[in-house]
DNA sequence: TGTACATCAGTGAACGCGCGTTCACTGATGTAC
DNA sequence: TGTACATCAGTGAACGCGCGTTCACTGATGTAC
């Protein structure tokens, strides 16, 4: 009987290694391609097995995607959290962000495809809505206005908001090299966290005159 | 001769009015259909001719679909100058242009998607840059800075990434009723005009302590 | 005025493509008696 | 230990779809003599 139980466990475990290495080939293909290109069938000649096989591990293609999207996710949170344990600015914070999401574009796209093209079940969304909690609580934080204001959850809304805003609106800006990109991105997000900080200074954000 | 010039006159005036059957007839479209599911054929049928007849007025779907994204950021750009020009606030552009990209969703969609998925031939891309120029001088007259400032830019440029953020961010928002998800954009946007504005008051936007 | 030709808008059908996903099947391994 | 059966990972080919675009063609109108 115990036996049969770790017999089970292991070949659980083994599922879960297999199911692993198609996320890393997904990860790998999202790094050499871009996002919207991706395909089971790429992902599929990655992992070294054929595209039926991934829907073994996945019921379908959005649940693929939003797996792999998580992974980035969860690292990106946790270098928030460090930056605002260690008494970051919101400077730091947002030069984080715009590092992390410009070195890892994919993730960006993704963000952006599932704010952007709705329709995603359920439960998948609430894994997501999960994730932009955890950033929000970060960002609250680190503005260390009362945790408990709406208006400084508000806050947090916009701080995020227009962080997204910078890495979309610049994304293809025309005729400059990539590291120039970057480097308007950087400074316009130092802007941003500029003007927040200065502005919550001034006073409680909106309706005080 | 002269005859001969105003039938030849003439006839261009036809065909510039059979292209705007077309592109009216795209925005109807637009307007009923997310903007990634709107096809050549669809407008082919809205307009009433086949899908084919478009490519004699139109080298391709890019080159139509810019049209049509012009023709409402032309509108924009008007509101927009009305209100600096009346010396409205910044919260005042700001509360237009949600509204506007709110209610015009499909312009919206076309603008991130112009911006996220380059590949935009080049003569388009001017177009389109030309029209984002004029966008950000109205944004930077509305903050009253110093307008040659290279500084007062760069707000701009934030203000404008923080705007289409908001759009963004919350476009999907789960759960929410869309008049409920417009009332947060509008009070994310309210924030983020504050904060600029408060944040200018306070001093130079960057690097000074 | 009549005729031969050129121009051009517009059509219907097809091309070629790539996609997510399914299906019938194989072959290996584990299980029960 | 041997045998019949169950389980399951994985495959190759196909399904069904929709897309942007092209092509050969029609038919109407304008033009030249």
């Amino acid at each position: 009987m115990s036996e049969k139980g770790t017999f089970q466990r292991l070949r659980k475990q083994e599922k879960e290694a297999r199911r692993q290495i198609i996320l890393d080939a997904a990860e790998r293909v999202f790094g050499t391609c871009p996002f919207d290109k991706v395909s089971m069938r790429q992902i599929a000649k990655e992992a070294g097995i054929s595209p039926a096989a991934i829907y073994r591990y996945f019921p379908d293609q959005q649940a693929l995607f939003i797996e792999s999207f998580l992974t980035g996710a969860r690292r990106l949170v946790h270098r928030i959290k460090k930056i605002v344990d260690n008494h970051g600015t919101p400077n730091d914070v947002a030069a984080e962000v715009i590092a992390f999401l410009w070195e890892n574009d994919h993730y960006f796209r993704m963000m952006t495809h599932f704010m952007l093209h709705g329709e995603i079940r359920e439960e998948l969304l609430e894994r997501l809505n999960e994730m932009e909690r955890r950033v929000l609580d970060h960002f609250q934080a680190v503005f260390r206005q009362d945790a408990r204001s709406a208006e400084s959850r508000l806050v947090a809304h916009a701080f995020f908001a227009a962080l997204n805003g910078v890495l979309i609106t610049f994304h293809n800006y025309p005729g400059r090299r990539p590291e120039d990109v970057r480097r308007h991105m950087e400074r316009v997000a130092e802007v941003i966290a500029d003007l927040f900080v200065k502005g919550l200074q001034a006073g409680s954000p909106v309706g005080s005159a």
